[in-house]
DNA sequence: TGGCTTTGACCTAAG
DNA sequence: GCTTAGGTCAAAGCC
């Protein structure tokens, strides 16, 4: 293996492979509408140019894991571009969960490159953001949040050792060099990075409107791809924030090229340009990369099996309420939408109308679906029309809560598990048996913070396409999916509560194998604190 | 100059 | 047929 080369097997890579100023700079979890101007404010100056370093492409076929490679800094970049570089960040599909705001885990893989790659690849990276304001400094945290590995096959402890030696080089590299440069370096690209889009597409907006009952303006988007019948409706609330995405139709094309930015402003935005490298066509149920190098983050229609509005898509998609003993297979969503909304979709807040999120679809990977922390109470199950897999209904056993999900293994590729969200939680994320807080994935909208990650309608497809056997054994400790709860409270996430029922949705999925927590994460709080801007 | 957003007007379906 | 609301069009302006 190149010592310049490494996979980051854990979440926390996700955020270790986008840059912080990237990050800071994107659109998933920050609408930054007059967001130059309050930067301005504090800063007491305008936005700083800033030129970022892309990461290289990423190879597909992640190479052996090795720790000492965490940090070796590619030729070409010294250590504060790279620190201003999506390189340590970038990553594909980070998305929060639609109903909790937390990111899925997912392999990272890296591959370094010279100057000139990354220059070539300056557009196609950071399309990951969150809100900066005080909380990039949290995120900094969990981003080098530094996940030591432990024992695995090919890794030794020295290794081990090196790389966490080399680690803590680079964290006085870092100490040295950021707090001079990300306050200033995040500011550019939070302005240009803004409005990349979350799902790799491209997107046209074409109208806007109030929508009655919802304070939320209505964004309308068309695929700009020729004669792609795809569309979206991104509803916002008044701080910016994603409060709802539904996808009509199909993508008759497979992702283009993410050498241009995108016109979506919609929240979630997965890294595009995951991987360059690879050149398989898109398919619709398949772990694998989209075609054009990038990975699929957002389940649109195209990449998820179910989808939204469209006639066409919504008799094949969600049929069934959720219900467990009310199933209706023949109920299009929109009805039920429409239905539920009105008797149970709708909260009151004082003499204000809060509109829930609507379903929410996530097609994840095993790894993904992980994505969660609530309790879940099984209420149902039913084989749903096209998909031999049965579907299984949850309900949030929180009293009152009215959120559901259902989970069903894609027909096409059992590894692809769909998971559609029903509203929002109206609690926090429930304290995980035998430890403290669980609170992986605290629902956004609880976060006192002014930073919000909070899509809360996603629809999420992990394409990964590389065999999951192939990713694990390289990824012995994955990390909990990223939470902005995480950034924000680094110290308080533990990870019990995912196995906090017997029939939950979380049981199931790690009885699949598909995931494993790491029980001791070294934290370097103080160095992390050090890189707070 | 092309692509994009904005925004008011228009169209259409549902009640 | 009217009203209402959601969806779309298209001109204007911005970047």
């Amino acid at each position: 293996m190149e010592a310049s080369s490494f996979s980051f097997p854990t979440s926390s890579s996700s955020f270790m492979t986008t840059s912080f100023t990237d990050l800071l700079a994107s659109d998933h979890y920050l609408i930054s509408k007059g967001l130059g101007d309050r930067i301005a404010e504090r800063t007491g100056s305008g936005v700083p140019k800033f030129k970022s370093l892309p990461p290289p492409s990423l190879p597909l076929s992640p190479p052996p894991f090795s720790p000492s490679s965490y940090f070796a800094i590619p030729p070409g970049l010294s250590p504060t571009e790279l620190l201003d570089s999506p390189v340590l960040l970038s990553a594909s599909n980070i998305l929060p969960s639609p109903t909790t705001g937390s990111f899925p885990a997912q392999t990272f893989n890296w591959k370094s490159s010279s100057q000139q790659d990354v220059k070539q690849e300056d557009k196609n990276y950071s399309d990951f953001s969150f809100q900066p304001q005080n909380n990039h400094v949290s995120l900094g945290q969990q981003a080098w949040n530094y996940q030591e590995p432990t024992k695995q096959d090919g890794v030794s402890s020295d290794q081990n050792a090196n790389g966490r030696s080399e680690f803590n080089t680079m964290q006085n590299f870092m100490q040295n060099n950021n707090q001079t440069n990300c306050r200033n370096q995040y500011n550019q690209n939070t302005i240009r990075e803004q409005k990349r889009s979350e799902d790799g597409y491209n997107w046209r907006k074409y109208g806007q409107k109030q929508v009655k009952g919802s304070e939320n303006p209505r964004s309308y988007y068309k695929c700009t791809y020729p004669n792609c019948p795809t569309k979206k409706k991104v509803e916002r609330s008044l701080d910016g924030q994603i409060t709802e995405i539904v996808y009509n139709g199909n993508h008759n094309h497979p992702k283009p090229q993410s050498t241009r930015r995108s016109s979506s402003s919609t929240a979630s935005s997965a890294i595009q340009s995951y991987n360059t490298q690879t050149n398989e066509i898109p398919d619709h149920q398949s772990y694998g990369s989209n075609g054009t190098g990038q990975m699929d983050s957002v389940a649109t229609p195209e990449n998820s099996s179910i989808s939204f509005g469209d006639d066409d898509h919504e008799h094949t998609s969600q049929k069934s309420r959720s219900r467990g003993d009310d199933l209706d297979e023949e109920e299009p969503d929109s009805k039920r939408w429409k239905r539920e909304s009105e008797s149970e979709g709708i909260s009151a807040l004082g003499s204000r109308t809060v509109r829930e999120p609507r379903v929410v679809v996530q097609t994840t990977s095993d790894i993904d679906i992980l994505d969660d922390g609530y309790r879940w109470r099984k209420y149902g199950q039913k084989v749903v029309k096209g998909n031999p897999n049965p579907r299984s209904y949850y309900k949030c056993t929180s009293p009152g809560c009215p959120v559901r999900k259902h989970v069903e293994r894609a027909s096409q590729d059992i590894r692809s598990v769909i998971t559609t969200y029903e509203g929002k939680h109206n609690h926090d994320v429930p304290a995980a048996r035998g430890s403290g807080n669980h609170s992986i994935n605290r629902p956004m909208e609880q976060n006192n913070s002014a930073m919000t990650i909070r899509p809360s309608v996603t629809s999420h497809q992990s394409n990964y396409h590389i065999p999951q056997q192939s990713i694990r054994p390289q990824q012995p400790e994955m990390r909990a999916p990223f939470t902005l709860e995480m950034l924000q409270k680094p110290n308080n996430y533990g990870f019990s509560g995912y196995a906090n029922s017997e029939d939950s949705y979380e049981n199931q999925v790690q009885d699949n194998n598909v995931f494993s927590r790491a029980k001791d994460e070294p934290r370097d709080d103080m160095f992390m604190e050090s890189l707070l801007c």
